[in-house]
DNA sequence: AGGATCACTTTACATTTGTTAAGAAATTAC
DNA sequence: GTAATTTCTTAACAAATGTAAAGTGATCCT
């Protein structure tokens, strides 16, 4: 979940707690429910579900962004997807319990979470529009673009699978864009 | 924007209007800026845009149902997108003013609308992750299994760029999949 | 009824992507 | 520092998709 960054997190030092991960840790896995949003301080971290035996990843998040399982955290169904640490990571982890009693206690925060769940449905909205109007070439071209910082921290392979398509046939479109 | 058949719309006849409109009557057009949301009675609407000349749709809606371009409604941002009639319709037509003036005076509606945003975000998200998963002809099964109606009701060349591919595409699968 | 338009299919060919395998380059582990 | 592992690229071939064009029904319009 993003918008932690709206919070003043000094006065709740007693309500979440600070940890530090090394790379590829799982901060929740597939099929599990989700009981804790995350705030990363330092690191990268991605989301991915398992796919016919292959891992497809479908987010990034960074330094200064929330993360959770948006759908396993507010339903308490489980998740469809794992969350895991590219890097090694900082992070702030809080129960949706406490998360709550921030949430509460912050005048204002409430329509801002709102607010912030209407941009993510905008994000959601246009990746869905860019794959059915964008051939992958245009989708890559659009992520150098419109997001460089991706693609000097993540492993290509999580890239491709984000694009939609194969390892071998990213590497193609890059080697034809290098010309 | 979804979420109208929460609304009791007898006490607020004097707030909205009925309209019945022939089909591929635009109800909103790309680049205008959207006032009203729509509430389908009778008809099927689709939500198109236009990509370097063809006409990309990506969402569908039926009785029941509310509609509007919901990021350009809440924002008053120019629309991305056209909304359109496939068949001929009757709907509720509202505006943004007189829907704020609705939500206030039902008790809990905000909440429920909020609930909709949620659940519309996670709709996108899940067709997103089906666009980077699953194959065009796994889509197209997928269509027939849990939205036939959509089948039974819309022109094969609109599912046709909602499913990501061209016609051509699509004809050859539904052959494949017919022997 | 008849002409026009629209929706869908089929064909042929070009392009793109997937798959498998091999190897080079970079990184990690010890 | 060297071996092991991971990441990325390249090649060859198969499969899927795009494009353009033609043709067949179906529908619409007057």
């Amino acid at each position: 979940m993003r918008g932690s960054e709206y919070i003043d997190w000094s006065q709740y030092r007693h309500l979440y707690e600070e940890i530090s991960v090394p790379a590829r840790s799982v901060l929740l896995e597939e099929g599990k429910v989700s009981r804790y949003a995350y705030f990363i301080i330092e690191g990268a971290v991605r989301v991915w579900f398992n796919n016919k035996g292959k891992d497809t990843t479908f987010q990034f998040f960074f330094e200064g962004e929330g993360v959770s399982s948006i759908e396993s955290f507010r339903t308490g169904q489980p998740s469809m997807c794992t969350i895991e640490t590219i890097t090694a990571a900082r992070l702030y982890k809080i129960s949706k319990e406490n998360l709550e009693l921030v949430i509460d206690s912050t005048p204002g925060l409430r329509p801002k979470m709102e607010e912030i769940m209407f941009q993510r449905l905008l994000r959601y909205a246009s990746m869905f529009i860019s794959q059915i109007r964008d051939t992958p070439q245009e989708r890559y071209e659009a992520l150098i673009r419109d997001q460089p910082h991706i693609l000097q921290r993540v492993p290509l392979q999580y890239i491709a699978s984000y694009l939609g398509i194969t390892p071998v046939s990213l590497s193609r479109i890059r080697n034809k864009l290098h010309r």
